[in-house]
DNA sequence: AAAGAATTATTAGGGGCCTAACTATTTGGG
DNA sequence: CCCAAATAGTTAGGCCCCTAATAATTCTTT
């Protein structure tokens, strides 16, 4: 069971991987400008970090690739000299914008096969699953 | 929805590396151990990547380490000469038999929160939610 | 039987993720 | 005030996975 779960999941970040490549975005990549997104475009590296569940040394790549695309930029942070920001440029937003309505198209027919009932069903038991896998790297 | 189980299935995903770490293996080479033991402890690399749902390269790659560790030998087939054999160790059999009891009570800790039936309720969730992933590959 | 098509395994090169180590800076306790 | 500890970002090196290209062999088709 944990087996066919974990599957799944395999499954769906492949296939994340191919939706998200049409656009010339990785999943990660897609979740750090949307998460800049949410910040009004700025953001520093290692928040960006603790908010996506990845390493600085991971942000520090996904950056990498989105700077080379001209989707974000770097510049250093004016209170902490130690700090940097990563800023949403225009191409960046506009590229968000670009994939909207394919990307939630094909999200809706994703979970189309479930009533709104056995959606919120489907996710409590996703979420005591969730609690359980703390097992796996206990001690 | 399909975040949070993309989410889920990532963490799963990334304890599991957590778990495997600890007898030395990862996912990717626990199932391919497995998957020998399962086939008499030979079977072809293609056939490992058609069952474990993985390229052939990644099998190639998965068995370099396996050979490292002397977990897995390689031999030529006798009947293609195309083809070549993975075979299973003493050493790897004696690997798996050495993490089952382990292994296994983490599973049983992990699937714990649910009762048989919600086992049952949530796997037929998933199924269908799987089923709905080529949606986000289509076209 | 011979040429072209398909299949087998591998290599090369890429992306994403990680940990560990490094540099630069800031913070906080004595 | 000063020095140790914490924090920020990057780099180096590793693993897993992928696709595309390669060489060897087998199959198919005429």
């Amino acid at each position: 069971m944990a087996v066919r779960l974990m599957a799944a999941g395999v499954r769906l970040d492949r296939a994340s991987e191919v939706h998200f490549s049409r656009f010339g975005l990785s999943t990660g990549r897609y979740r750090l400008l949307v998460d800049l997104e949410d910040s009004d475009g700025e953001k520093s590296p290692s928040r960006l970090a603790k908010s996506l569940g990845v390493s600085r040394a991971t942000v520090t790549g996904l950056v990498d690739g989105l700077e080379r695309e001209g989707l974000v930029t770097r510049r250093a942070s004016t209170e902490d000299g130690r700090g940097a920001v990563v800023v949403l440029t225009a191409r960046g937003a506009q590229r968000l914008r670009d994939m909207a309505a394919d990307h939630f198209a094909r999200l809706q027919a994703l979970v189309g096969g479930l009533t709104a009932d056995e959606r919120g069903l489907f996710l409590d038991l996703l979420e005591r699953i969730t609690q359980g896998i703390g097992a796996l790297t206990a001690e």
